[in-house]
This record gives C-alpha cells, sequence and structure tokens, in this order.
RNA sequence: GCGGAAGGCCGGAUGGCCGCGGUCCUGGCAACGGGAUCGAGGAAAGUCCGGACUCCCAGAAGCAACGGUGCCGGGUAACGCCCGGGCGGGGCAACCCGACGGAAAGCGCCACAGAAAAGAAACCGCCUUGUCACCCGGUCGGGCAACCGAAACCAGUGGCGGGUAAGGGUGAAACGGUGGGGUAAGAGCCCACCGCGCGACUGGCAACAGAAGCGGCACGGCAAGCCCCACCGGGAGCAAUGCCAAAUAGGGAUCGCGCGCCGACCGGCAACGGAAGGCGGGGCCGCUUUUGCCCCAGCAGAUCCGGGUUGGCAGCUGUAGCCAUACGGGCAAUCGUAUGGUCAGAGGAAUGGUCAUCGAACCGGGGUAACCCGGGGAACAGAAUCCGGCUUACAGGCCUUCCGCGCAU
RNA sequence: GGCGAGUUGGCGGAGUGGUUACGCAGCGGAUUGCAAAUCCGUGUACGCGAGUUCGAUUCUCGCACUCGCCU
C-alpha cells in the first residue's frame, strides 16, 4: 500500500539522475542465498522456458539493476544446467540493461528440456512479454 | 571377398557479428575505456587405490591390535597400476580371461536327502573257515513196504558269533578307475595300464618345468569363515593450512594435581625460616625399552562451552614436471642424453549467443552398382589444490599389425 | 569440492551362508442393533549387475539412488 504513491518520485529523482544512471546501466549479478530467497517470496512470471520473479528493493537499499540465474539439478547433468545458465545470462545480457527497472533484482529460473533447446527468438519474445507482465502488476 | 583378434588416434570444421574469464601493455584526475594474448576432457566423471603438499598426535626401535595386498621377476616417487614370464581355463587360430600363497598348524561349517559328510563307520546286502537248532532231499540205521529213527557226511533253512566293503536309492560332493588273478564272500590282497603322492638329479634369478627311483593310495570341499605365512600401512584433509582486517567478548567449566624426602649453605641466641642441588614421584605415543620434554604450589597452559565473523590475501598452478623431435640401453613396461616449446587458473564459479557455408549417422525416392536427389543435423559429457593409475559412460569414423575360411594366380 | 552412512512389503523396523521376524496400514471373517476396541485368517519385500559357494538378503567387486557432516 505504501508503494504506488511513493513510487512516482523515486522516478522522476531517477531521470533526473538519469545522464549518470543511464551511463552506468550495468547489471549487477547476485550471489546471495539471502537475496535468491528474498526475491523468491515476490511476484513471479512463467513461461515456457524459464521462470522470471522480480522484486523491487526498499529504497534505503543501493540502486541499479541485480539479476541472479538458478538452475536446479531438475534441469539435467553440470552440462545442461551450465548450457541453461548460459543462455538465460544471454537474454538478460541482451534486454535488461534497456527494460530493466532501477533498484530491481530478477531471478531466472531454468527448466528441464526446454531452456536449452527452445529457439533463441522465442525465449526473447517471451522474456520481454514476462517483463511487460511484471512490470504492470508493479506500477 | 566374408568373418574375427590386438594396438593406437580422432570424436564436428571454417568464417562474420555481439559477448564472458585470466594475464600483460596502455589512455584517463576519476568515472570508464583501448589493444594483444591464452582459455575444458578422453574420460575433466565415480572418488576406488597410490603419492605430492599442509596441519595434528613427543622422537626412535620392538611387540600387540586394526586395515590392506597376495604365483614369480622387473618398472616406478608410489600403487591394489603397468610390462615380461609361469601355471590353469576358453578359442580351429590371431588372441583372450583368471582375488592365482597355505586345507598332511589349528578351530569351525558342509542344510535337505542319504547307511554314512570326514578319525571313517557298518544300515541294507553278500559270505559262513565257528557254534547251536531244524531237516520235505541225498546219505546213514531199521523195516517186505507204507514208514520210523538218526545228524557223522553233502546240500539247504534259521539264530548267535564272525568276515567283508564288490553292489545300494541320495546328494554339489561318497574315501582311486578299468581289466585280470584271487577268495567262503570280498578287498591294492596281488598284477598290468591310467591317475595320485613323495622325489635324487637337471634347467631356470625365481614362479615353475622335466625326471631316475620310491610309495600300494595315505591327503573331500570352503580360507571373497576365523586363521597361519610373507610384505605394506600413524590420523585428517586445500571447505587442509597460514596471514591481514573488521566485529563481539575480554567470560564460564574441567583437567594436569601427588600439598614427597634429603639438603651444602645463608639468617637467627634458639624455636625456626630461606635455599642451589640431589634422590624420588607424577604426567606426555595401546604396551615394553630407550631418548627427550613438562610438573611437584604457582601462575601460566590445555581442552570444551559461550560469544563474534561468512570479508580480503596467500596456498594456486612450473616442474617425482608435461609435450614434440632425434639418438642410445632394454623383448617390453620404461630409463638416459640432447634440442625446442610451455599449454585454463575461476572463486556461486569464465568457453556462450546468433547467422552463413560445409557436413557423419539416420530416413525417403531412383539406380545392377559406383552414386544421385530431398529431408536431417552430431555420442558421452564441463576443470575447482595438483599429479600417476583403475573403474564406469560414449553416436560415429580413421590408421597399423595379425588370424581363419572362400575364390583367383 | 572433500568426507561418511544407508537401501528389506504400502509405512516403520529386526535378522541370519540353507523356504525372511514383528508392529501399523489393507482385505476377508467372527463379535455388535451399528461402529470402535478385541479375536481369527490372509496377500505383498531383501536397489541393480557380476563373482566366490552345492547354495547369497547375508561374503567380495562394480553401478545406481537416498541421506548426513565440513567453509
Amino acid at each position: 500500500m505504501m508503494e504506488p504513491p511513493q513510487a512516482a518520485s523515486p522516478d522522476q529523482t531517477s531521470e533526473v539522475n538519469a545522464p549518470a544512471a543511464v551511463s552506468v546501466r550495468s547489471v549487477e549479478t547476485l550471489t546471495k542465498r539471502q537475496d535468491f530467497q528474498r526475491v523468491a517470496r515476490a511476484r513471479r512470471a512463467a513461461k515456457p522456458g524459464f521462470i522470471v520473479q522480480m522484486r523491487r528493493r526498499a529504497p534505503e537499499e543501493a540502486g541499479g539493476i541485480r539479476v541472479g540465474f538458478t538452475c536446479s539439478k531438475k534441469v539435467g547433468n553440470a552440462v545442461a544446467r551450465n548450457r541453461a545458465k548460459r543462455r538465460l545470462r544471454e537474454i538478460a545480457r541482451l534486454t535488461l540493461p534497456e527494460r530493466g527497472l532501477d533498484g530491481a533484482d530478477y531471478v531466472l529460473i531454468g527448466r528441464r528440456e526446454t531452456t536449452a533447446t527452445l529457439p533463441f527468438d522465442q525465449l526473447l519474445r517471451d522474456f520481454n512479454a514476462a517483463l511487460d507482465v511484471l512490470h504492470g502488476e508493479a506500477r
């Protein structure tokens, strides 16, 4: 309930600071178990090739876009897991610097079979669609 | 040509664009850039062995315990690995496979079935050299005969005693096999051949092989049951370990632990006090010996609990190296020498994405065939301290050598 | 990454070189007016593959899976 009213002003301030922020625009990687668990409690959007979770950090936390990747043993052996994570990293690299929200954590979860085999175009389209949904809910 | 055996190698290729990790150089006050170069495997896997390395347990020797290995010789830093040899087994062969010391040191086990499961014994059976009884026969005695009687002999039946292990359903396994002689019946009791055991001597470093001769046969299986013999082995693991910073605490509990004896000398009138040192005692590896250290009254130490941290640096990749080439020793594993090269080092973890061309398997169609057209799109699998092995997974392809069969010459 | 332990019916859980206990659950029956409880009966198992042995759930080796510990 506190989000909507205050969400407008931080957005504006971030656009005021835009020159600096946009030039940074780098995406940090999540590593801590704690971060993953916080994001896991937030919104999610499931697609055939992956699941996306997103969480907006509290204002007192640091800014910037952060993203994490995870593939459990269900995805397959080490080769399959690494391949799935690489493709997830690639779609995040191509998409998030432009579309990611400042101050948000994203987590992409690989899925068995599909993450490694679906056409790359479809993964990109699905990721954009998932971001539409998540951002829409967030505002 | 078909079918096999052994060894080795490869295991998608090239290019464009956009990215990732390390190192080096470089621009910039900084933020942030630019360039060069390197960047997964034969198994990187399982973690099954062996080491390097680090820390812990006082050092050494012996013994015990525990664990491992197990034909012999060699290779190696080492190995449970590799090479060569021996023996046994499989295959026509090339060749392959084998936890392959000891069961006449000991203990234990061998269910069910079976007479019996390990000192051999004797349930059925077979036999009757002993003895007793019976007797329809022969025989003997009597009688003309029917028949009566007898038990010395022959044959038979039964009991007792004895002999025997040829045969016996069983079982995974049954105490040499076959033939002949022999005997009351039988038996290595005797003989021939085969098997088995011991074995002078010969060859070999050895495992082992050959073998004169001897033994009448004694010795079942299981040691991946205990065990014996020989050899080897401390424990833990890079999340080991060391350093720095920050933060919190600056505490609690327990243990060593037995309040030894003598004592030159010093102080004191004395009681007594102090005291170097000596003896003794206690503690520190499971035990013993030996060496060493510590303690015997003061403070420090050790262990555990409680509390705090989840940051950084080192270890971290360059060597028992590895790779390539050449030469030499060796049957070989492998060793030596020379020259050249050096080959991922991350730290939640880098090799990717995409496009184009080419492309193996496989599928469909055509063709006698070589092959052509279309589709299709690459096995198992990803370094985490590092090496040497083993084991397991793996689409498909290539090379070398060899064996058998068929055809031709 | 390293180290260790374990796989026995649907579940829990003993055990041993010779046809695998026991409890709960399930099914059938008895009892009851109906149930519960109780009693009787009953089915179902040694993770997979090799080896040793006459014979393996047990002993040995390999593989698979599950669980735990260490920063």
